[in-house]
DNA sequence: TCATGTCAAGGCGTC
DNA sequence: GACGCCTTGACATGA
């Protein structure tokens, strides 16, 4: 089982998603900002590996509008050899990639042009991976999108454009099940229809299920993962913001909570990502709980 | 230097 | 129809 945390860490002072407004555009800020980020991506790897972080979401930032048509400096090839060496440092490690394009993907929307920028930004953070020449079990997680007002049809349309995305696009994505409109039952549908993976969220799944058990919903979550075309299962997890609204994620890793989803999870293998806003710090708990229950190693340096 | 408003992009729910 | 929320950091402007 690997531990991570998406896009940022707290502790080192440096960023990866470092940016400028469209306004201020020009090729020589997108060639420093990305120069920026690949090298502070490289150290937060460096942290992961010596904390014993063995999976990470990447931030969509990297390349700042790397799917607006307004950036159309060359960063693929002018930064190959570092998405390279990132890649090899990835391979050596045995890390676990992820990108998780935000909200403005939405592969089933009615309108035309959202559903193309939608697939460009896919393509974009897609060649990413393709540029670190990771294989096939470093993904894409995206939601289903948009209710529109009829359930039936936005998971119809979903699955027309899915057909349509390049085969790049296609062997890296995702779907994840959400909190308030698309549960894990409609993940499955939707898998069942074009054999995408489900990304599984624990927590959403407590905010929204047709009733099914969390080791029951594991499981079939678990079962939609080709194992050698996708990895092990991927998985989000979460728990309530006490006090807070429903839905709200929590701002640190509540220790018997997170234990007590150890034991729904039995001996089923993941790769969780804990999206806790105090990222590295809960990630580092949880590693310390894993490596007192003797599921991850205690080679890693801590400091 | 610091505080604050704003930033490419969508959609839902509330009022 | 307007606005807040998701979830969030960091830019950019003005004091």
């Amino acid at each position: 089982m690997r531990i991570g945390y998406p896009c940022v860490n707290e502790s080192i002072d440096c960023t990866s998603s470092s940016t400028f407004r469209l306004a201020s555009y020009s090729d020589e800020r997108v060639q420093t900002a990305v120069a920026g980020n690949l090298a502070c991506l490289r150290r937060i790897l460096e942290y992961n590996v010596a904390h014993e972080l063995r999976f990470f979401r990447i931030s969509s930032g990297i390349v700042p509008f790397g799917s607006h048509p307004v950036n159309v400096f060359p960063w693929q090839t002018h930064f190959a050899a570092e998405f390279r060496a990132l890649g090899d440092y990835i391979k050596a490690e045995q890390l676990r990639i992820s990108f998780h394009p935000d909200q403005f993907v939405v592969l089933n929307s009615p309108s035309a042009d959202i559903v193309q920028r939608s697939v460009a930004e896919l393509v974009y953070q897609g060649s990413m991976l393709d540029l670190m020449e990771l294989d096939s079990t470093a993904k894409l997680q995206i939601h289903a999108g948009g209710l529109y007002g009829d359930r039936e049809v936005a998971l119809e349309r979903f699955i027309a454009t899915y057909h349509t995305l390049p085969e790049a696009v296609k062997a890296r994505l995702v779907v994840e099940n959400d909190d308030r409109l698309f549960s894990l039952r409609d993940c499955l549908r939707l898998h069942e229809a074009v054999g995408v993976p489900i990304l599984f969220d624990n927590f959403h799944h407590e905010c929204l299920n047709h009733g099914e058990p969390m080791t029951e919903a594991l499981r079939l979550a678990a079962a939609t993962w080709h194992p050698e075309r996708d990895g092990v299962l991927m998985m989000d997890y979460s728990s309530q913001s006490v006090g807070e609204r429903k839905g709200k994620h929590t701002s640190s890793l509540d220790e018997a909570q997170f234990r007590a989803f150890l034991a729904d999870l039995g001996d089923l293998d993941v790769d969780m990502m804990l999206e806790i806003k105090d990222k590295e710090a809960s990630a580092n708990r949880a590693v310390a709980i894993l490596r007192e229950l003797g599921l991850v190693p205690v080679t890693a340096s801590i400091s």
